[in-house]
DNA sequence: GTGAAAGCGCTAACAG
DNA sequence: CTGTTAGCGCTTTCAC
């Protein structure tokens, strides 16, 4: 099975030719006959020539392969992410590695140093752990352009494009009380993450807006399990016989809570009104087809991908930091 | 940003020691006194050296990098699978270039070319459109070991890891009937792939065994999409009246054959019972919690790398034919 | 224990 | 139009 391979060198000799003008004729790089090139051409494809791009990438210190790592790509979540990262990365001639961090710090800056050695050309970070400023100099250390993707950097000194965390949660509140709903628990992720805080700052601003005060009460925290949000639902439906509606900081934990509610015997949306983020696959198939809002995904990798792609080739100066609007997707469940 | 980036033989200026010496000592080759290797590995860090992998992969032609394939990245059922051999690839200390083929096989022989010339030392193909004996050639004319997943290729010539889809489907079928059911539709997948036929021969086993006389009236085909699933189920109950149950060839489907079953006013499992295959994420929390088959997706992903990975290190000379057993998952659906 | 030299396959000056 | 030369950063004989 190990086939001889075949180098420039090879060719070179068939033909009696110099490397450099196989290669040149290879490459179209023009100042070599017509005639020879098709000679070359038709030598290369007859001894099943296949280019080392590793040699290449040695020479020219570029390998045309994107680092992508995932916060944790067990989550499905991620599967329009990297579609969109993969397939416009194709699009310009890159290939992406593909990390999975695992959620842990430690991992994902072993990740970065791995991808630095593999010297890809670019890294793009989803859903970031090393998000903080606290990491700028190590992910600087490496003199490799990066992007962060669906969660921003704590600061604005890095290219980022995430969906407007505080807009999508305003948007649903706000909806939710204009449609009457009164008294509204809200489910967030529970972790210190500003994508996080912002929904709830997309939350409080849409009961201001409504002149409805803001109740502790109704505040409560889960991780983006289903698990978790089914046990915070039962936690609340313990604590109150009044409850109007229920949104949450990600649709898993509403496919959870909806779990809950379902097996205490109340209605969705009759008796609960129940809501989430980021529309993940199959959303609109849930028990019952969920109301929720959609980050665009797939456009957020594609979009930063080409904010890297850019940079990479030293297009634009000025910091990249790209908020998309999301959008209602208003389905049985509310 | 573009730091100066160190090389062994700054090391071995910075220290007076020839760049051999330095990358012994960096490697712990041994044949360097201990105090040598302690200064270099203390040198090394100080200025920050990080090892030039692509050079490395020049020299040694190996790049620590596998190849993955995947028939269509878009649907989360590969999520797991992708999981599982990017897990165990960094195991043993590899990375994994992800590329998708988008169901064309052009395109997935396009990414094979570019896998070999990235050299990348194996690939693993998911779902593969290349697994006919058509493509073999073109297959070893890399001289790349490769594996498949999740589908076999056609002739037991390559390695493979997949599940039994004649065992998986004569469970479902077989416990459909022994549950009462005599009627039973089939929504199969409409691909001429031999995991679709042998879930069909699987599906006539359970009737035959059973002593049903097989009906090819009840048998149906559509793509694994929702829409399909839908349509198909439509046409279903447009044409009779009597439906005790309706297996699908996917869960996918399943979800589509659901919602027409629901539009239509009928109760599941009480009218018709529906039953899926794979048993993707939140199968458990559709529209009705779906009776399925469940596909090892991780471990198939697991175990494909694994052998890939051994075969690179050409541990062994047989072919390794993996098939897994599959097991019933029972929910509300039926 | 350590170093010199060769070379992996390719591209990029620079000559001719 | 074509060839010579030099090296990218590393590992690997083979001497010393």
């Amino acid at each position: 099975m190990p086939k001889k391979v075949v180098t420039l060198k090879n060719i070179a000799e068939e033909l009696g030719l110099s490397i450099t003008a196989v290669s040149k004729a290879l490459r179209g790089e023009g100042g070599i006959g017509k005639d020879t090139v098709l000679r070359v051409q038709e030598t290369a494809k007859r001894m099943n020539y296949l280019p080392n791009s590793v040699a290449k990438s040695l020479r020219t210190n570029t390998t045309k392969t994107l680092g992508l790592i995932v916060s944790d790509s067990s989550f499905s979540f991620f599967t329009p992410v990297i579609e969109g990262v993969e397939k416009s990365a194709a699009e310009y001639g890159y290939n992406i590695i593909l990390c999975n961090a695992y959620s842990n710090v430690d991992k994902e800056r072993e990740a970065v140093r791995i991808l630095a050695n593999k010297r890809v050309d670019g890294l793009i970070f989803a859903a970031s752990m090393l998000n903080g400023e606290e990491h700028r100099g190590f992910l600087d250390s490496f003199g490799i352009p990066y992007v962060f993707v669906i969660r921003k950097s704590e600061t604005d000194e890095s290219d980022y494009v995430i969906n407007d965390n505080t807009n999508g949660s305003f948007q649903m509140v706000d909806y939710l009380i204009k449609t009457g709903s009164k008294k509204i628990y809200f489910i967030n992720i529970y972790e210190k993450i500003t994508s996080y805080s912002d929904r709830m700052v997309g939350y409080r601003k849409a009961l201001e807006e409504n002149g409805i005060p803001l109740d502790e009460h109704l505040l409560y925290g889960a991780k983006p399990t289903v698990e978790d949000g089914y046990a915070a639902m039962n936690r609340i439906l313990a604590s109150s016989q009044q409850i109007d509606a229920v949104f949450c900081g990600c649709d898993v934990i509403a496919i959870g809570a909806m779990e809950a509610i379902i097996e205490a015997g109340l209605r969705i949306p009759e008796d609960i009104r129940v809501a989430g983020y980021d529309d993940i696959e199959y959303a609109a198939y849930l028990r019952v087809p969920l109301t929720t809002v959609r980050q665009p995904k797939y456009k957020i990798g594609k979009m930063g991908t080409e904010i890297l792609l850019d940079r990479i080739q030293g297009k634009f100066e000025g910091r990249q930091n790209i908020i998309l609007r999301p959008d209602l997707v208003l389905r049985h469940s509310t």
